[in-house]
DNA sequence: CAGAACATATACCGATCGGTATAATTTCAT
DNA sequence: ATGAAATTATACCGATCGGTATATGTTCTG
């Protein structure tokens, strides 16, 4: 159904993804895209309706490398607890698969577009209420199921969890120290494992 | 030693702190600020020496505002545990202190102008730090005074804390939701007392 | 009440913004 | 090889950007 682009458009894009990225929608202008791109106006708005139109692709195609392998990654995963603990897995070595991108888009997207950009922040905010959909419907068959304890209450602890994980990714990036990141795993891992399983 | 501010100056900078907060650093512009002091660009600049000082200035306002009192609420505490838990609660009502005034101003900063305003990113940075230190101090005493486990690694934990906290604040005020603040928080609790706590 | 000191408003600066119309060029079908 | 079609480059638009020089008040001092 997604139209395949032009080799230019997908060019275009994935040189000024990082960009939007790191300096976020009002933070780049198009000369930052041209410069980068070493492409004209003309190209960009040949290829692109628009700046808006631009931001929000780049946002996706962000997404599609950064964070769209996580839910098949827990679709592999035979029981609840596992796939649990296949979003922690997953997230593991996040630090260094977006750190050279400018770091997580939907950290990025949501706090950068809030005000600035509200389509691009409704892209972001469909983005994470899905992840945290699929969460907290794997905690209810977890409990469902027997695996996971009776008392845990499926949609606060999938808030937390994510919560936990977007603060660990946060923070390792804005310091530039993955261990944010690992130490707050650990406690996910821990959570997982001491806290909700049977 | 601050040199105290002008009753416009001192106007100005509540009054701009925040759109400034909301909108980021590239995201406000000089009219923004006109328009919303209804003053002119002369009075701004015969109070503040640009715009980079003003927003400068309006970080610190909007810290000293919502987390500055957060050391102090901690220091009132006589044990370890007790600090660590003034922590948690300090933040439990920090979603309707943070709202109407934009947000969180060290989780905005902090990815607004990472990329944008470097003396911006530095004042920010310096504050997040501040507060690591103190948690990481804490836990060590804790431990020192075996009050806290001494399995606990002091930094790892303390790492952990902010991130969570960070987490739920940034997701609370992303969804305009404050369970995920609130679910996050019972989580520190948990981790404090059924964990931490010898 | 005059004049100095200060604070705010007005008018303007060059640079850059996002966007567009058109010209130049390349690609493609015949 | 040639004309059509698609693509990219160039040149330009009005609006707005942050910042400043100067004019106009306003407030304090004698």
């Amino acid at each position: 159904m997604k139209p395949d682009l032009s080799p230019t458009a997908r060019y275009i894009l994935e040189t000024v993804a990082p960009i939007f990225n790191r300096q976020g929608y009002v933070g780049t202008s198009l000369s930052d895209l041209t410069d980068a791109t070493k492409l004209t106006k003309g190209a960009i708005y040949g290829n692109f309706k628009n700046k808006e139109d631009l931001a929000l692709k780049a946002f996706y195609f962000n997404f599609e490398k950064s964070i769209s392998p996580l839910l098949p990654e827990m679709a592999k995963q035979a029981s609840s607890i596992e796939k649990l603990l296949a979003v922690s897995n997953y997230y593991k070595n996040y630090y260094h698969l977006v750190v050279e991108s400018g770091g997580c888009p939907l950290l990025n997207v949501s706090s950068d577009a809030k005000f600035n950009n509200p389509k691009l922040f409704e892209a972001a905010k469909k983005v994470a209420n899905s992840i945290l959909e699929a969460l907290t419907t794997v905690i209810q068959t977890g409990i469902e199921e027997s695996e996971i304890k009776q008392s845990i209450h499926a949609e606060s602890y999938s808030k937390s969890i994510f919560s936990m994980i977007q603060g660990g990714i946060f923070l390792a990036l804005t310091n530039e120290n993955e261990s944010f990141l690992t130490a707050t795993l650990e406690r996910v891992d821990a959570l997982i494992i001491d806290e909700m399983k049977r």
